[in-house]
DNA sequence: ATCATGCTTAATCATTTGATTAAAATATTT
DNA sequence: AAATATTTTAATCAAATGATTAAGCATGAT
């Protein structure tokens, strides 16, 4: 009955192929054929799982989503961190994730387009980041003169965009500086440095 | 024979559909019956005019792509205008345009995900990016000490992320925002203000 | 040993989808 | 007007694809 081995169980094996199938062709270019293969199972088997590939596609969707933000609400979060020190850590943080798992920011992206799914209205991040110590933080920064910009959302996207852009557009950067993988890497991991000290000059740019 | 009538030919109708169609669902995601329904014309007519859905596809990726970098290549190569003033120039024209067109950014670097169809080689900006006006005016302020990163793949990353980023992450600032179209829109036209002088703030980021 | 339960497979189904065909309609030339 | 060429349509094809079925296999319980 059980099949809980030290080797993953033969449900998990479809959803690690799932997850790697997904984030790297979308949804529409994954056939569920691929997942099996990808897998090393019959095909019927991720029916019988999961039901369907939409249901199957809808548990590897929120399970990424919510890992990949999870790594930022935690940070933004954190009480004993000032705004500079959760730059630096989210930064390298989602530098070392990203490069590891370089499919997600653009799947992550490309799946959300126009939002069908519904499924940003059922999680709870606007909440969240709205009552972060983050905020707050950042509220104070203002006050006290330390940033220009009164609005935290353009923080965010800056900060946002300078890291996982680089990742979205990564085939093209590549192609225009004829980097390979290795020299790629090696500049993101330099943007570790860089970013922070980016993100510090621009709290102060003056129009 | 010829039917270049005032209204727009039967070809230009197709491709028209298909660009809409196209640009925001993806190529995978696209049936070829929605781009006929779109142009209101026989499913047959397309692979008449277009031979097939890949061909129809890989004239609008073409164009789009060669249509999206030229804005940037004319300005990084103007003779006439400053470091300060093509960031200005790039950064207006590119919140505009991509604010009449937003899907292109996302529709563009997904499509170019592993870049399977090989069409970044088959264009020029690599040489025509590395020999542009730009470049020698950004080594020239490395040279005098006005930009601390030596690196000016590092400037245009940032630059095209601080523009491009929030247009691909939409949905989702726009769920953690609560903020509307029109609210989105205007917080992009600020932006046209505000990554000038980010980006000038950025230059002299000391370690 | 037998039974019940859950797991796995091969074969098959039904629909979708890209593409083609042959004929009809329209435009162009002679 | 007749002939020819081009454009458009309805009908159809073949392959791909998500999903199901029924039978076989394993494992633990009775």
């Amino acid at each position: 009955m059980e099949n809980k081995k030290v080797d993953t169980t033969t449900e998990e094996k479809i959803k690690e192929a799932a997850r790697t199938i997904f984030h790297k062709k979308g949804y529409a270019a994954t056939r569920t054929r691929d997942i099996a293969e990808e897998a090393g199972i019959n095909l019927a088997l991720l029916n019988y799982y999961f039901r369907s590939k939409e249901k199957l596609f809808d548990i590897i969707m929120f399970e990424t989503v919510s890992g990949f933000f999870q790594r930022m609400v935690s940070v933004l979060n954190d009480e004993h961190s000032s705004l500079d020190q959760k730059v630096e850590v989210i930064v390298s943080n989602y530098i070392d994730f990203v490069t590891k798992e370089p499919c997600i920011p653009i799947f992550i992206l490309s799946e959300l387009r126009g939002n069908a799914s519904g499924l940003l209205e059922r999680l709870p991040y606007k909440q969240i980041i709205f009552s972060s110590v983050f905020l707050k933080q950042y509220q104070e920064a203002v006050e006290e003169g330390e940033i220009t910009e009164p609005n935290p959302l353009q923080f965010l996207i800056n900060l946002l965009g300078l890291v996982i852009f680089p990742f979205i557009a990564k085939p093209l950067l590549q192609e225009v500086s004829g980097a390979n993988e290795i020299q790629f890497d090696k500049m993101m991991q330099e943007r570790k440095k860089l970013i922070p000290v980016w993100v510090k000059a621009m709290k102060k740019g003056k129009i």
